[in-house]
DNA sequence: CGTCTATTTGAATGTACTCAAAAGCGGTGG
DNA sequence: CCACCGCTTTTGAGTACATTCAAATAGACG
């Protein structure tokens, strides 16, 4: 049963009564996506935050130039959405496609709203999931300054196996901050032995 | 009155009542911090998160090597500490200094948690106040990987004029992930008249 | 005034990119 | 079932962005 996962996602930082599980559980949609369908779309709106129960999601910036920058993937048990233009209401930043025919549960802002309203505690699961995220993206920020790319490859790797056996290679270059053909050469490291 | 700008910080998102609020001000400490002291040492614990009236701090991590990576600047009404260490009780993975003279309102992990427990509505003031920490970080994240130097220079003191006019360019330089001799180049624009 | 650190400048180098072409791989239709 | 198409990955040559190291200059502060 999908329920299961998303609530002992839930449970373990608050607890809930049955009453509340099962308010909590009727705010939910199920939404089935199919292999590089769109759920959030640059300047359209972002309406949800999703919780992943399976497949695997990945959401990326696309600037000008067409170039891509993967900002996250998500897998089972990960929450996901474009987290400025959900809370702000504002049209979408970010892309973010199912790299696999994957399974979501759908929260939207009005229902999370009411969700805080009427179960405050909800504000401290946000709150401790936000703060994990905000602790995450800084220690993302310290590397992007500190390593270089070989260094921030194998960070990768260690860091989400699950995600890194499951996408492309020109995918995490763009979580990386470099081209595909530079990861190749750092994969078959070329560089070390560059003039012999 | 010191308190007026961290009670007004605070209304932007939640209100208080008389009682909650003295309640909220009596766990607070004022801390004054001299040009160059540490509030927060690497491998030491970091037992507060502090709200900046006057003055500016800088967070920054040292690699093994020497190099510092600056994390954040936070001048007055900005909140600074080193989330993780802080939420955690584990060892400091950063180091906070004041950049001049400053005095911080501090306020330990004890008495958060206490202040969450007795005032829930603070759950959401930081719920809030993770969530924007969270995008804010995500969008530099996007800059590090699609833009380049100069173009996250002028972005930077778009962005922190406040901070970006009181610190020196080696500061500003690790913020961005450049050398202070590479960002010198970019402000006298000779990279566009490389070879004339 | 002297000392210490920040900033600038330059030369040599390294890291990573662009563009182009070839090889590999996966899916689809005949 | 295999041939072909499109996309990913590899490889290479040439180039650009950014670094290192060193030295000169400029600023800040006691």
């Amino acid at each position: 049963m999908e329920n299961n996962l998303i609530l002992k996602n839930i449970s373990k930082h608050i607890s809930l009564s049955d009453a509340e599980t099962s308010y909590f559980l009727s705010l939910l949609k199920e939404k089935k996506i199919q292999k590089k369908e769109l759920i959030v779309k640059h300047q359209q709106t972002c309406k949800h935050i999703n919780f992943v129960v399976t497949g695997i999601l990945r959401a990326f910036y696309l600037d000008a130039s067409g170039k891509e920058s993967t900002i996250m993937f998500a897998v089972s048990d990960w929450w996901i959405t474009d987290m400025y233009c959900f809370i702000n209401e504002k049209p979408a930043m970010l892309n973010i496609e199912a790299l696999e025919e994957s399974l979501v549960l759908q929260l939207s802002k009005d229902h999370l709203d009411e969700l805080y309203s009427k179960v405050p505690k909800f504000e401290r699961f946000f709150r401790i999931m936000m703060q994990n995220a905000y602790i995450r993206e800084q220690l993302r920020t310290i590397e992007n300054l500190s390593l270089p790319a070989e260094e921030r490859y194998y960070n990768f790797l260690n860091k989400y196996p699950l995600a890194a056996e499951r996408v492309t290679q020109k995918q995490i270059a763009s979580y990386l901050g470099i081209t595909p053909e530079f990861l190749s050469i750092i994969k078959t490291n070329r560089q070390k032995t560059n003039y012999s």
